[in-house]
DNA sequence: AAAAATCTACCAACTAAATGGTTGGCAACC
DNA sequence: GGTTGCCAACCATTTAGTTGGTAGATTTTT
């Protein structure tokens, strides 16, 4: 992978978690990038290729953090309680999930990358799917909980809460919502 | 407020809860209304006071429904159920939450409709706030819960689920984490 | 090792279509 | 007779995308 090409990767990132799919053009790109809008075709000949790289450097960091988390955390409210920061991070910078911008925009949305956001959050809801099963056997999760329900829970709360304490709250609200989820599986 | 005013509004919205507000054009809701693109412009004379109009009337139409609910729904736990609900209508129709799809366009958002915005959260925030309130007093809602943080933590789980789930999982998915939502306030 | 051919990254200049918005006018209605 | 609702015909700008080309690196051939 080229320099610039992992520059307009990350600036574009910024660019649509920011003012999501639509919301950007490959002028505000470039400009960001400091590079010629024809280059960007060089490296992305469509915007719907851009969009697909995006996604999936966006899904492979996150599958990187979720396997992390698995090895430095041994319970699983703990690893229930560092996913929830991975959101919280996107509350700092001011930028929400890419994935859910582009959920937003569902609808205009090319197939291809329509695909791949369902693919996103079923590799979420498998992972939460097993850490709370995990986390029932070793006790740190009520046992009353169901793991496949609750996986759809705890996305839904952390993509609203970061959603929403974008441009609320902010991260100490953020946070709150953050212990209100980490009593609710206790 | 005219019969063709009124079918704008409605067909601008299910256009912006479709597609985002950048996603959609003049032409599109021309097209979606029949009418010609210059006709919008004589009851909406720029896409930003469409698209505050589209805000106070959606707004309008929650606070009536968060009106109602109260009167309808004498506990705690039953009046934020009914509020769950309010938003699975949403996922029926495959349609998102109209301003979490502006909140995601936050940054190329009008200063204006940024403000409408935050406004239509807190005016929800506050409702919730005070339902809980009196939840806990007639003990439908568990005392150790502390009503500010939960009525965020409530919009962040409804939020997420309806951007989720209109793609993901359905009106069935939805339901299951209302129910999940509804054993977490007990 | 020199020369030739190929590839990579970039850009100036362009295009067709779409964007939000304007102007001037027409017909119906109070 | 002015207001209201609408539209055809514009307009400037922006959009994603194309074309044809240059300069430098890399590889292939001799």
């Amino acid at each position: 992978m080229r320099d610039t090409r992992a520059e307009l990767l990350m600036q574009a990132e910024t660019l649509v978690r920011g003012r999501g799919y639509s919301g950007f053009s490959y002028a505000d790109l470039a400009a960001a990038v400091g590079i010629r809008k024809a280059s960007i075709h060089h490296h992305f000949p469509t915007k719907a290729d851009l969009g697909a790289a995006l996604v999936a450097a966006y899904a492979a960091r996150y599958e990187a953090a979720l396997t992390a988390i698995r090895a430095e955390h041994p319970d699983g409210a703990g690893r229930i309680a560092a996913y929830g920061r991975l959101y919280l991070g996107g509350v700092e910078q001011g930028l929400g999930c890419l994935c859910a911008a582009l959920a937003t925009e569902g609808d205009a949305l090319p197939e291809r990358l329509h695909h791949d956001i369902v693919r996103f959050f079923e590799a979420h809801l498998a992972w939460l799917e097993r850490v709370l099963a995990e986390g029932r056997a070793d006790g740190s999760v009520r046992a009353s909980l169901d793991p496949a329900a609750y996986a759809r829970f705890v996305i839904a709360t952390l993509e609203g809460a970061l959603l929403m304490e974008r441009l609320l709250g902010g991260p100490e609200a953020f946070q709150g919502t953050l212990r209100a989820l980490d009593e609710s599986l206790r």
